[in-house]
Order: C-alpha cells, then structure tokens, then sequence
DNA sequence: GTCTATATATGGATAGAC
DNA sequence: GTCTATCCATATATAGAC
C-alpha cells in the first residue's frame, strides 16, 4: 500500500503512523464513533493529549488512514487504459485489487464497509465514494447495463468478502487463509465474465 | 416481514413500533453509536423520557429491530429442506431472500451491514450471527468447499447491494429500483449456478 | 404515557507545565 | 513530545410530578 513515508507528507514520525495503524484496527473492530481517543492512546501508552500534538482532530485521523486507501485505488486506477476497456483489462484489474486487499490485511476494506455512512459524512467520505464510483465504472465496462453495474459491484463485494468466509468453516486455520483469497478472486472473475 | 403485532409480544403499542421504525431509518443513516435517544424522540415529537417508558436501554431498541430481521429469516429457513438441498431448492432461497430484502425496504439490510461489528457485540447479535451462518451453510449446499462457502457469501452480498447501485446511474429514478432488484437476483442465481 | 429536572458518565478538545 | 488538569458538550438513564 502506499507508504505514508512518501515525499508528500512532511510531519512523519513514527507516532503519527502508530496512531493510524491503531485506530485502523479499533475502527474496524469496534466502529469509529464507538472508538474513543482515549482508547487509542491507551493501546499506544500514552495519553490523550499526546494524539492531540500529531493531529488536531479525531477526524483528521480517520482521514489519514483513509488517504492510504485512496491514493491505492487511485494508482490502481491510474494504470488502467484510458478508452473502453476490454474484458481482459477490467479481470486484470480485478486482480490487482485483490492483491491490494491482500496487502491490507483485510482491516481496512472492513473499517470502510462497516463505517460507510459515517465516513460518507466526512469530506474525505466524497473522495472515497468517489474513487469506489470510478472503480466500479471501469470494471462495469463501457457503456453499461444495470446487469452490467450489479455484476461489477457484486465482483468486488466477492473479493472484499474474502476474509469473511473464515468464521464459517470452523476452522479458521491461517493456512487456508490463501485459499479463501483464492476463491473470492475466482468467484469475482466469475461474475465479472458473464457480463461478457 | 414479522408483525410485531405477534401474540408473542402482549406489549405491543403504536409508540412502541413507531419508536423501532424511527429507530431502524436513522441507525442505518447514521450509524448506531452515532444516533442519540434525543434525535429519535425528537422525530417522534416526544421526549427521551417517554422513549425510557417503552424501552429500559438503548440496546432494547436495537434489539427490537433485529428480532423481526432473525425472524424471518428464520421463518425462511424453517420452509427449507431438512436433508441436503439440490440446486432447484437453494435457488428458491435466494429468491425468498431477495423478497424479504424487497419487503425490508433496504434500511434493515444497511444497518446491519453498516453496524456489524458494534452488533456483533451485542447478544442479540450473537443470535444474528447465528441466522447469517445458517443461511450460508443451507446455501453452499452439502459439504461444501471454500469455493462454494464464497459462492453462497457472494450471492447474498449481491442481493444486499442491489440497492448500491443506484448512486452510480445518477439516475436514481424510482422506476428503475425495480429492475436494479432484478438485476441483483440474476447476478446471484448465476453465482449460485456457478457451483452446480 | 408523557413531561421537567437532574444524576452521572464519557466524549472531544485545550491550556500550560516540563 | 508528552504530561496533568480541566473545560464543555452531549450521552444514557432515572426520579417524581401530572
């Protein structure tokens, strides 16, 4: 994913990314507005106004967490060819998120299905709605149908549904970890080719 | 949907319904932790106290609302085979989902989307989890591989997105909310026919 | 069944010392 | 960069009158 060490951010510090990466994994557990700052700062041993000197906000650290998740879809998106895609390119897409998901660990891809209204309040809610539209765009292909859309949101619902699969078999076994990303990415590939 | 009129509830009252509907639109538009007991009262023209008459927490609210959502898929459970299910059989459920979810009008099916995590530590999520497992386990058919566990997930993710895709046309006309229904039912029967 | 008033807890956020 | 102490708004929930 993308590095939040890029020339593009300034202020990084070790703490600043800590925070993030805590509040990545307490949002998703529990849900943003059921996630205190004093939670965080606890997990992170230190207090809640040590969160207040790297960011000004709760806000702003749910957006920092968010940026990472955009400006992946946006590079994703960036290398796809500019006209009407063909099939080949849209499953190649697929793909590639399914790798980006992998790479996040599942966390993050929870935190925005399971906040999705409440983040969809934030500014940084548009921007992600927004790269979620321009995904989907692509990979419903030029010029499409309802059947069309349905199949290129349910394809990506497939991938992102990968981690769920686990609480079903029982045995949530770390091996077959693999296996369930394997069969989400199959199943999306599925879906996307009977659009044709 | 369950009538909360059933004889299994001898407390039934107009205020008290009108409270879990009030309920249900905001928790799925707001999130549950983030709607207050005042924002409910006040849209019912009441004060929080009244609201304290009918329900002793919060919790009790929420829950509310979730036992019609247990209910019926329940009910709709009961009406399926008890041996192992043919295709023909798991088809039929996936429609009988698909009415239920029409009959919800989406905001059900979106705060527990939305709210999962938070529910799930609630006891009555427990039981919630419990109907999603079963239903999945009837779905992916006998014995079933990850492969086939995906498919069943994937199918009724498809049918709970039919109401997503409406952001994307633009368009969001009333008249095409029917044939985005549609279109979601057929994209999860081909994913269902996918594993035979 | 609904009200006013209030108890009590916790949340986000800030001031100022170190 | 982190701390203690505190402000202030809002939350859930209760007591008691009507």
């Amino acid at each position: 994913m993308a590095r939040r060490t890029d020339a593009g951010d300034s202020r990084r510090t070790d703490t600043r990314d800590r925070i993030l990466s805590v509040g990545l994994r307490l949002f998703a557990e529990q849900g943003y507005a059921n996630t205190s700052l004093r939670e965080i700062a606890e997990e992170l041993g230190v207090t809640k106004a040590a969160l207040y000197f790297h960011y000004k906000t709760k806000e702003e650290i749910v957006t920092g967490i968010l940026r990472g998740y955009i400006d992946d879809i946006d590079a994703l998106l960036a290398e796809t060819p500019g006209g009407p895609a063909t099939l080949a390119e849209r499953e190649a897409t697929v793909r590639r998120f399914a790798e980006l998901q992998a790479s996040w660990g599942g966390n993050l891809t929870k935190m925005i299905r399971q906040n999705f209204t409440e983040i969809s309040i934030l500014p940084v809610g548009t921007e992600v709605r927004e790269s979620h539209r321009r995904m989907i765009e692509f990979l419903a292909g030029p010029e499409p149908s309802i059947l069309d859309q349905t199949r290129a949101v349910t394809a990506l619902a497939a991938i992102q549904s990968a981690h769920l699969t686990a609480t079903l078999g029982g045995t949530s076994g770390e091996a077959d970890e693999k296996a369930r990303r394997a069969a989400a990415l199959t199943v999306a590939l599925e879906v996307l080719r009977a659009g044709g």
